[in-house]
DNA sequence: CCAGTGACGGCTA
DNA sequence: TTAGCCGCCACTG
């Protein structure tokens, strides 16, 4: 198999526990990361996420940094959609942060281990 | 080829 | 407790 494949594969794992992800859940990064098994490399899959962007559509708007703030909103189509959705999935949002995160948060690793 | 940046996270002061 | 720095990996200039 090519190595350049692998990569892709990484990309592929990412979108696939994001739309594992329930509605009205959340999760960070580094949880992904670490289920995935690249464990620190948090940055990559925030990576995967924009380059999944437009191409593949995924429940992006679930995935939260650790301290459950919005910051990729600003990769949106528009920056309120992120919160707007969240909101309409019956997340509540204050001040581009997550409320109750640490209920709604959904560890890939224990959750769907 | 080298340096800077970035949807993050953990550690140290 | 809060604030700041470093580390991981990939992409752009």
């Amino acid at each position: 198999m090519s190595e350049s494949k692998k990569k892709e594969n990484f990309f592929e794992d990412v979108y696939a526990v994001v739309r594992l992800i329930p509605e009205g859940r959340v999760t960070s990064y580094g949880a992904i990361a670490s289920y995935l098994g690249a464990k620190g490399s948090a940055r990559m899959v925030g990576w995967a996420l924009i380059a999944s962007h437009p191409a593949t559509q995924i429940p992006a708007h679930r995935v939260v940094n650790r301290v459950g703030m919005l910051t990729g909103k600003q990769h949106f189509d528009e920056p309120n959609a992120m919160q707007q959705r969240l909101e309409a999935e019956g997340v509540r949002v204050e001040n581009e942060q997550v409320m109750d995160f640490d209920k709604l948060f959904w560890d890939p690793t224990k959750e769907l281990l």
